[in-house]
DNA sequence: CAAAAAGTGGGTAAAAGTGGGTAAAAGTGG
DNA sequence: CCACTTTTACCCACTTTTACCCACTTTTTG
């Protein structure tokens, strides 16, 4: 499971670090093997053990692709999808239009999700939080999520 | 179950200690593993046994993320969520994020809310306090509560 | 009131993260 | 196919953070 923020450094040629945390159960489910792609919906990078990408690789690819839509969501997937090696010292080479893609200057932000975890620009990052906070999130939750009282 | 207030230090080093009182119930219900994570609404950190966090990180993750309401509130409440282990000493090591949150400087205050509990500034958490006394409550609460005659 | 438990603070070695030099590899243009 | 430029991989050195101790003070308990 990735669980956790962490912000981190992007240096001159490209490079972040993978948590050491994150490091270790990506060790564990599929020898350190990354694969980083970019988000359908926000300006952020996701990334999957190999394992894991894997299995969402293959539900994108058996979609039908007369829908346009469906056929835009997998070029986009699957295009930018990149399997990343870690370097000795657990650092990953970000390829640059990826970086472009998420914005990512200098200060960038790890977010666990699971199964996966997100890259983000610090900026914009702190922003969405901003908004997030400020939504009423009242009644968009399914009734036994409520019951939890979260 | 979590009950009472109490105050505590943060440390130069981020650390804070769990009380003693919630530490057993800690240790009984899940060998003393804890996650922290950010509250939705409020500037204060919500603190959950893990086999508490399992379950509603599960009915998260399990949520449909077409929705941009949803996917924001899953990527706040799940990404911001930390595994904190305990130092010998019953204290945990508060990511900085998780800090800057929560408007952390040294004065924190522990409130037990039942299955979890919640972690505030001291200041936040006096001044949330005095608009909570000046607040009518009247007429506020959902039908089902008002009958409880608390 | 003494003993134990709880809470606080800090030193230190190890781990994690950061930055940069350099040689090999890949890409580009004639 | 060669010369040149750019990018990447590998290595090393440095800084910051964390984990692990231990010691001390304060509070609780018998």
């Amino acid at each position: 499971m990735f669980r956790g923020v962490a912000t981190f450094n992007l240096d001159a040629k490209g490079r972040v670090a993978i948590p050491a945390k994150f490091r270790k159960h990506l060790d564990a489910c599929c020898e350190g093997r990354l694969v980083v792609t970019i988000d359908h919906a926000d300006h952020c990078l996701q990334m999957y053990p190999l394992s894991e990408w894997e299995q969402v690789e293959q539900k994108l690819s058996s979609l039908p692709s007369l829908n346009t839509q469906v056929r835009r969501l997998k070029r986009m997937l699957l295009g930018y999808a990149t399997e990343c090696e870690m370097d000795k010292n657990g650092r990953i080479l970000l390829p640059a239009k990826l970086r472009e893609f998420a914005g990512l200057e200098k200060d960038v932000v790890m977010i666990g999700q699971g199964n996966k975890f997100e890259l983000w620009d610090e900026d914009t990052w702190n922003s969405l939080m901003e908004d997030c906070l400020e939504e009423d999130f009242d009644g968009i939750l399914p009734t036994e999520l409520e019951s939890l009282s979260i």
